[in-house]
DNA sequence: CGCCAGGGCCATA
DNA sequence: TATGGCCATGGC
């Protein structure tokens, strides 16, 4: 049961899978490699991001991360760029999550808030970071907003408003508390932004061209 | 060659 | 609270 006022929201998910599918969608094995993934991409080409995640040899691990030393893991993420900072990010979020003896189930535990909360006081951890660990890794019902998300909503006649947290919440309150949809809608809008909402708009073939301004209007 | 990619931190006003 | 500089690689 979707809210009375989701209508375009729904037209656009809908439209979005009708063309793509169900993605049940994050590009790694396992949550730990998700919550990697997630801070290296700050900023970052996707591909940047597996030719950094190749160099680790098969071994992304918590463990793994906790133990070496910061310039040997310098080193193995270099491709991801940033990656003095990023090695200090991993180190931490690597820390928060030893917490909880690196266990997926014991922070699916937690109360959503918390989780969020204690996510975000981790050095190198910011909002999209956060929701896309809480999401992809976990399963807890919070919805990304990345800058495609934002790309998308300004090309297409949903009034968002500025800022995370508002953004976020435009889509969270128009969909229902689930995060399959959460998931599944995230990556559609991504894999759309790839293929067709790019900065340079490629409209041809995109399944969203009927409701979107940009497309009707040039 | 310059621009930019699934951000976030920090200093400044 | 709102900008701006900074981080840094690889593809185009």
């Amino acid at each position: 049961m979707w809210p009375e006022d989701a209508a375009t929201l729904d037209e656009i998910y809908r439209a979005l899978l009708a063309c793509y599918g169900e993605p049940r969608w994050w590009p790694a094995k396992t949550p730990y490699e998700v919550i990697v993934g997630a801070v290296l991409t700050q900023n970052t080409a996707w591909d940047n991001v597996e030719k950094a995640i190749a160099r680790f040899g098969g071994d992304v691990s918590p463990e793994r991360v906790a133990g070496i030393m910061s310039s040997a893991l310098a080193e193995i993420i270099r491709p991801a760029g940033s990656f003095n900072q990023k090695t200090a990010y991993l180190k931490a979020v690597t820390a928060w999550f030893g917490l909880y003896g690196y266990s997926v189930r014991d922070v699916q535990k937690l109360p959503l808030a918390r989780a969020r909360a204690e996510l975000l006081a981790v050095k190198g951890i910011g909002p999209e970071t956060a929701d896309s660990i809480l999401l992809y890794a976990f399963g807890f019902a919070s919805f990304v907003v990345d800058a495609y998300t934002v790309r998308l909503a300004s090309r297409l006649p949903i009034d968002t408003g500025t800022g995370y947290e508002n953004v976020k919440e435009y889509f969270e309150r128009r969909l229902p508390k689930d995060a399959e949809i959460y998931n599944n809608f995230h990556a559609l809008i991504v894999i759309n932004a790839k293929g067709h909402c790019r900065k340079k708009p490629a409209c041809d073939g995109c399944p969203l061209s009927d409701m979107c301004r940009k497309a009707l209007n040039g």
